[in-house]
DNA sequence: GACAAACTTTGTTTCAGCGCAAACTCGGAA
DNA sequence: TTCCGAGTTTGCGCTGAAACAAAGTTTGTC
């Protein structure tokens, strides 16, 4: 499960990794070195847990690179996935809201590189370091947003206008503009798609196939590219 | 839609109100004074909208007696319960994740009493009292939490489960013992049970009845009292 | 270049639960 | 006391999507 490449593998860690990054942007260099240097870094193979759900949360992480979804496992084995984190994003930040173990797994969708910190320091980041507080919270907020919307999703919605959504986010929030349209930047099955809209691979796969032939998106193995979104968006309303 | 009894309508508020509940219990007397000083205290009809969505966030809640239902509207028009919250709780406190805007409607359950404040006092009250912005934060833990496992739940499970689910969520958290078994102390219509467990109110009718049959619950117009709440959890994995 | 494993497609069957319709009952207002 | 509206129950037919089944395709490996 676990990967071969040890910590700490990249020699010293550059500023410019984190000065972009919300939590730190209103950080200066010294303090950003001082972060860097307390931090462990680690590439992380695709299809690995970097934290799983009911662990004590002993570190928290930023990803520099790649993607993480975050799933939780039902008892009967399923697996549903309430979130997709891109790069540039905290996440494991249980502490921030007075949780001492994970509340979900976080699988990562690609190889992926993190930062990790020992979660005692989150008091003293929190503490210490202007604006750190406020944009973690910031990102909670913006995932309860996204998990609020997903159970009106879930609630009110047929199957295709789910997927549609789902697509739709996906693009937006990981999307890379290709020439026949956007493509979703990291290898997703349908599998995955189901799992992320509460449905069978069987009726993504016949959903895709169906929108492949009308022109709406080009699907291969793994990889999905939208070529026209806004007939998504009529479907994603409930037109068809 | 607004209630007709004036704000202040209590002369002086009592620092027992407060002293006891989370954010406030690790503040002293002279502390919740100059906090309740400060409080807006209104009685709110059943059936009333506390704040609504994509309302400016200009105030934040401390539900003193009754329950609040937090719902989200659909563009089609249908409703859909994302928590029930009980006296004790703080709410509309969007402003602690950054966003400046209610993200969810507020409707009173019942008959409600709610303190609120300026939104500016918020960054003041975190600063100056110790433990108010943990314990909010936990609060937002825990809220996070549910909705997790609603969008498992609606993600997994089939209507009875989560029917059956909600039930029990309804009487652990706002439960009083009767002598028939444990009834849901507000009322509660079938119309309502089927927003928070996404279907419709015809189905949790006959699910209702059904179970009325066989001794599970009993029912009249918006009360529920379940007399065998073991076998509602049987339900509730999926057992007949 | 063959094999296996992972992923995808497609066909068929089945049924939970929704939509629609209608009737019933309770509790408060007048 | 009657009336009315809100809430509830129940029946029935239909259908979206799951379950079951099987075959096809791509990719990596030895």
């Amino acid at each position: 499960m676990n990967d071969d490449i040890p910590a700490k593998t990249l020699p010293r860690l550059d500023e410019s990794l984190l000065s972009h990054l919300p939590p730190f942007s209103r950080l200066d260099r010294r303090q950003i070195r001082a972060i860097l240097d307390q931090a462990t870094s680690r590439r992380y193979a695709a299809g690995v847990a970097i934290f799983d759900e009911g662990a004590p949360a002993e570190r928290f992480y930023m990803l520099l690179d790649g993607y993480v979804r975050v799933v939780r496992i039902t008892s009967a084995g399923e697996q549903v996935t309430s979130l997709h984190i891109p790069a540039g994003q905290l996440l494991g930040i249980a502490r921030a809201l007075g949780r001492d173990t994970y509340p979900a797994t976080a699988v990562t969708a690609t190889e992926s590189i993190a930062l990790s910190w020992s979660m005692q320091l989150w008091s003293s980041f929190t503490a210490q370091y202007d604006g750190f507080a406020t944009e973690s919270y910031k990102t909670i907020g913006d995932r309860l947003g996204e998990m609020n919307t997903r159970i009106v999703e879930l609630a009110t919605q047929q199957v295709e206008q789910r997927v549609a959504n789902a697509l739709l986010r996906l693009i937006n929030q990981t999307g890379r503009k290709v020439s026949k349209g956007i493509e979703i930047d990291f290898p997703i099955t349908r599998q995955d798609l189901s799992e992320l809209t509460a449905t069978t691979l069987h009726t993504v796969s016949r959903l895709l196939s169906a929108w492949e032939k009308r022109g709406l998106v080009i699907s291969k193995r793994k990889r999905i590219i939208v070529s026209d979104p806004h007939a998504l968006v009529l479907l994603s309303e409930g037109q068809h």
